[in-house]
RNA sequence: CGGGCCGUCGUAUACCGGUAGUACGCGUGCUUUGGGAGCACGUAGACUGGGUUCAAUUCCCAGCGGCCCGACCA
């Protein structure tokens, strides 16, 4: 797309309203505005990214067996009743609000219930196991204080996962597969290496769940990680019994702040009993399906990107998420001959089916260097005078800075890969 | 939910109990053109409501909104 269509545009100043760094340069940048505390739209750049991120994870969750449905927003009371999660006393954090006859609403904060009551209609027969359904679907919780930019907001945007299975052993497996699916979605976004496995409180059915936090100093949580084995302890869960159970020594541990951007837990059967969600087993008596949630803040995790790979120029994107592959900055100064060889170049790249942000704006050369550096898209393309009158395009790697002249076909073939 | 700080052009900021200034942006013109240009002219502002005062953007109170620390966080 031509920049100059764009209707964002970058600003040199950082919002005085926000100190977290992921929405103080996605603010500069035109990825997204802020509504209110805690809650942002997201703006054709941001989308494009965000949309990007849902897309990785859609894959990996329809690679394990997902099914993608969409639920709704609004709830019906009567479901979360019979689990004990209406009460604001169990539950702080619920948007609710009336129907215009008085019945009582609510926004969701997750799914449980209403998968758990959905999966009556269809889960008759241990045949019919696993199952596993999943939506990427904007969840709501009334916190009482947003912080950290869109990593803590009151609407977000969710993968939560459910499965459903005829026995703990088939549990096992599943969640299993999943965790395997989630570590390859950190890989795909750039943040495995910095992402581990961590085990936290499992609650009444499992021993442990499991969070998915990446190493960043401005993360919420604090956690202990063995490096060896790749896993880590959240700090909640540091206690003798733990380290034995995972045969590993205090010493070996080493404390870090991370961000949670993925979680896994055994549900056990306490939303298939509560709303009698049954199925027959092959000796014909009833169980209950034993349950799995999976959740990955997809929102949060665009947040989590940012600060994580953000330089002091500005956001610096992975490739498998940036909003275009190429940035293509024209350096014309008016010159027709640099405009018409940075147009031919935009329908080349568009045609060989390269995502490209073209900046045929009319503004000076510091002022487009500036602007790119802030939006991060992986690879700078710059046509000018000077690389026309040396044959080629100067390719600038926005992450290390790395610059080169290539050719035309060399640039599409190494973009399109 | 406890504690603290803060609301000034679109953005970021300054000053002040008596005429609200600067930078960026935006508009016009000229010059400039590989790292957020220069000059000139122009555009645009005190969150809301009370109170104190001759006079309030400034002081006080309340509301609304924002940020930070802590608590909380399927």
């Amino acid at each position: 797309m031509r920049q100059s269509e764009l209707f964002t545009k970058t600003r040199k100043t950082a919002p005085k309203d926000e100190v977290a760094k992921n929405a103080q340069l996605l603010i500069r940048a035109g990825y997204i505005h802020k509504e209110m505390a805690g809650v942002y739209s997201f703006l054709p750049l941001g989308l494009r990214v965000l949309n990007k991120i849902n897309d990785i994870v859609r894959e990996e969750m329809n690679a394990v067996g997902g099914q993608e449905l969409t639920m709704s927003v609004l709830q019906n009371k009567e479901l979360w009743e019979k689990t004990g999660r209406w009460s604001d006393e169990v539950v702080d954090n619920w948007f609710k609000t009336q129907l215009k006859n008085g019945a009582d609403t609510s926004l969701a904060f997750t799914a449980e219930e209403p998968i758990t009551n959905i999966m009556r209609d269809y889960l008759n027969s241990y045949a019919d196991l696993p199952k596993l359904a999943y939506q990427i679907q904007w969840k709501y919780r009334n916190e009482e204080r947003a912080k950290s930019g869109i990593m803590r907001g009151r609407e977000f945007l969710m993968k939560d996962m459910y499965s459903f299975a005829g026995s703990a052993d088939e549990h096992e497996k599943v969640y299993e597969k999943v965790a395997e699916a989630y570590v390859k979605i950190f890989q795909r976004l750039g943040i495995g290496d910095r992402t581990y496995r961590t085990f936290a409180s499992g609650g009444v059915f499992s021993k442990y769940s499991h969070e998915f936090q990446c190493l960043s100093p401005i993360g919420e949580d604090t956690i202990y990680v063995h490096e060896g084995k790749k896993i880590a302890i959240n700090k909640e869960v540091l206690l003798p019994e733990v380290l034995g159970d995972l045969g590993v020594t205090q010493e070996e541990l080493v404390e870090q702040k991370a961000i949670e951007v993925g979680n896994i837990f055994s549900l056990g059967t306490r939303f298939s009993d509560a709303l009698g969600l049954k199925f027959k087993q092959k000796d014909g008596s009833e169980a209950a399906p034993v349950m799995g949630c999976y959740g990955i803040g997809t929102s949060r995790l665009l947040g989590a990107l940012v600060e994580v790979f953000a330089d002091e120029k500005g956001i610096v994107w992975p490739e498998s998420v940036a909003p275009f592959s190429a940035h293509l900055v024209a350096i014309s100064s008016g010159n027709e001959d640099v405009i018409k060889e940075a147009d031919r170049l935009y329908e080349l790249l568009k045609d060989s089916g390269i995502d490209v942000l073209y900046d045929d704006r009319d503004v000076r050369a510091g002022e487009k260097f500036a602007d790119s550096d802030l939006i991060g898209i992986p690879t700078r393309l710059v046509v000018s005078e000077k690389t026309m009158s040396e044959g080629g395009i100067e390719r600038v790697d926005r992450q290390s800075g790395s610059t080169g002249f290539v050719q035309d076909s060399e640039v599409v073939q190494q973009l399109q890969k």
